[in-house]
DNA sequence: GACTCTATTTATAATTG
DNA sequence: TCAATTATAAATAGAGT
């Protein structure tokens, strides 16, 4: 809808991100509450906006109310699908981070890693990244500041763009299966 | 959209009620995907049909974090209300999420406690631990950083320590600011 | 019931004020 | 930076299979 087809990709620009995520909050947010009256039933939107401010939305009951039903549902009536979604999802995860890791593997001539020493890698670089997000917990503590933003890595987005294709394909056939 | 303009209240008819609820769900799903890829954010959709069967969606996060993620907004942020018992949504959400990486662990094939499971599980609690970092982070607008695997094996309980610490003045800084 | 088809309404990207 | 407008894309109500 609009002058023109609007590719489905992360929208690089700022301000255009930050109008599209109002339009289409808007929007959203009408067409819940569209469904939730025409079809009686509980329904719950939670969206963070580029900048993180929440916004919300529910119909008839509480947001509170439809997360604890959520929450409370018998195992059984959420494991199926969450599984089904989970596994392929990991297939998908796991292809592709066969490919990354081969693709490291070259960049760095070729050093040999057995699974253990991969994960302590995985391991250590989390707890740098951890001691750095302390830092700068700290760092609030005593005196606010803007962060430089992180670099974007293109491969990071490209397997992003991979895995969000492979999600709107699993919902997309298990909404088929459900209805 | 459609043959005619559709009046806003509740379908009596059940089959038409069911029927439009398969469509504009499907639609929704769509649209909540599409703002979440264009505009890079949280979001998390649950809906319950008119039969109470289960629909929901997330995009880049587990459902699970996105509603983690609302739950832990200090109390002003969220619109105000009376909200539900906080501690127990998220030890339920907590164990939620400890079902689920059981499962993704057995689903991985098989024995358990190996070394590399073990790390795997060093893993997903530094994880955690970050991403709960993260969130306070935002809480101060820090840009945001990006996320990946996580945790020391010898460090880990000074790290988390220190990282209790932190949160434990971050805490008291917020109650200064809101009193 | 689940698809397909299309007339029509609705949402929205770009533009303008 | 915002709100209003407009041209176009997208969603969907009802009918048919």
């Amino acid at each position: 809808m609009g002058r023109v087809k609007l590719q489905i990709r992360r929208i690089e620009n700022n301000t255009n991100r930050q109008v599209t995520f109002s339009k289409r909050r808007n929007g959203l947010i009408k067409k819940a509450y569209e469904l939730s009256v025409l079809c009686d039933i509980d329904i719950a939107l939670i969206m963070f906006s580029p900048s993180g401010r929440l916004s919300h939305f529910s119909g008839r009951r509480r947001i509170e109310d439809v997360i604890g039903r959520y929450v409370n549902l018998p195992e059984h009536d959420r494991a199926g699908r969450v599984n089904m979604n989970k596994e392929y999802l990991m297939r998908t995860l796991n292809k592709l981070q066969c490919e990354s890791d081969m693709a490291i593997q070259l960049s760095n001539g070729g050093v040999a890693n057995t699974k253990a020493e991969k994960l302590q890698q995985e391991i250590s670089m989390c707890q740098q990244q951890l001691q750095i997000c302390v830092e700068r917990l700290r760092y609030f503590d005593a005196a606010p500041m803007s962060i430089s933003p992180c670099t974007p890595s293109t491969d990071l987005e490209s397997c992003e763009k991979l895995f969000m294709d492979s999600l709107a394909l699993v919902c997309d056939k298990k909404s088929k299966h459900e209805s």
